[in-house]
RNA sequence: CGCAGGGUAGAGCAGUUCGGUAGCUCGUCGGGCUCAUAACCCGGAGGUCGGUGGUUCAAAUCCGCCCCCUGCAC
């Protein structure tokens, strides 16, 4: 099945990574949609798509339509004429005109075990919960979000302290390569359809989502350090200051005290900070307008007083 | 023209308001104490104070421009 024409839709990084890997196995991509470059970052500079790089590293035609709802994709479907539509991480639904043109179909990789976790933010919620497993779905797509009968999935277990971003990094891989998999595979794959009745929703994070609560259990709060690194990051405030953890570690103790409040520090092990079952050490933070650092270098300049942290 | 904080020794910070000897904690090197140590004591090395132009007898400090980093917003 190597010979088909395949479009390619995709916008973060997860999407360019099985993007390249497709290219690298001699897939041939005719075309990529991605979405318009937008302002980002300090400065509100431009930014191409992760996606769009990749394209055009390779040479291969790049389209961003500010919307495709209304046939806006029409001319490049009939340009390229493709057989297949793979999508990844695209960001938008695809309308009926685009999702019955290809003849094998749109293609999708999702990073969840559907049908838990439809929606945005798959990898985030699956460490947040404190999931002992996620993977990957590749699913035959139809109108609904995620929702479309299943080709291949497989199971990815997620370490302890693993971060959102190192979890991405693994299940890119793996999900290209199940991407691949699958389209070498398609005629032999019988879809399944998915346990609606099971479905979850994995919403888009925000902000507010990250902030923790001391009255929250141990093994919660560093979850939730762990699912909001890279973006958003945890956070609760410290002398009016909001501060950002990077890295919690669950403490055996359990200090008396409110939940919140700095037990002590010791070098080497990091900040003890009380929560309702115990208490954790705070291993790396981020002031406001600073570099992210170990608590053992903060603490080179810094007092730290026996007080509390609040939300 | 989005908003804001910052750049001082290998690391983390103070000093800048009000110009006048380059300072603190850690690390590092040497020595001492000790059964021993990441502990303690003594000593040393290590800085064109982001760059550049200006003001001044004198600039980390005041003024102009530039570079880079970070947080928010997105």
């Amino acid at each position: 099945m190597k010979n088909l024409k395949i479009m390619f839709m995709g916008t973060p990084d997860i999407a360019a990574v099985c993007m390249k890997t497709m290219i690298d196995r001699n897939f041939n991509i005719v075309c990529a949609v991605t979405q318009p470059d937008k302002p980002k970052g300090r400065g509100h500079k431009m930014q191409p798509t992760e996606v769009k790089l990749c394209a055009q590293e390779n040479n291969i035609p790049v389209y961003q339509p500010e919307k495709i709802k209304n046939d806006e994709l029409r001319e490049v479907l009939d340009k390229y004429c493709p057989d297949l539509i793979a999508v990844v991480a695209y960001g938008k639904i695809l309308p009926p005109y685009i999702l019955d043109y290809p003849k094998y179909g749109c293609i999708n990789m999702h990073a969840s075990l559907l049908p838990k976790y439809r929606g945005a933010a798959p990898v985030q919620w699956s460490v947040i919960n404190g999931d002992e497993y996620t993977g990957v779905t590749t699913m035959k797509m139809d109108q609904g979000l995620d929702t479309g009968d299943m080709l291949l999935q497989r199971r990815l277990k997620i370490d302890e302290y693993e971060t959102s971003e190192e979890l991405f990094e693994r299940i890119a891989l793996l999900g290209a390569q199940v991407l691949c998999e699958t389209i070498d595979d398609l005629e032999n794959i019988v879809p399944v359809s998915q346990n609606h009745d099971e479905h979850t929703y994995a919403p888009m994070i925000s902000k507010e989502m990250a902030e923790i609560d001391w009255s929250k259990g141990k093994r919660e709060i560093s979850k939730l350090v762990c699912g909001m690194n890279s973006w958003p990051l945890a956070y609760t405030e410290y002398k009016g200051e909001c501060v950002k953890i990077l890295s919690a570690k669950i403490s055996d103790e359990k200090p008396d005290g409110e939940n919140g409040q700095i037990i002590r520090y010791e070098k080497g092990k990091g900040l003890l900070v009380k929560c309702s079952d115990g208490a954790l050490w705070l291993e790396i933070i981020q002031f406001p307008a600073k570099k992210k650092m170990h608590i053992d270098e903060y603490m080179l300049g810094h007092t730290v007083e026996i007080g509390e942290i609040l939300k």
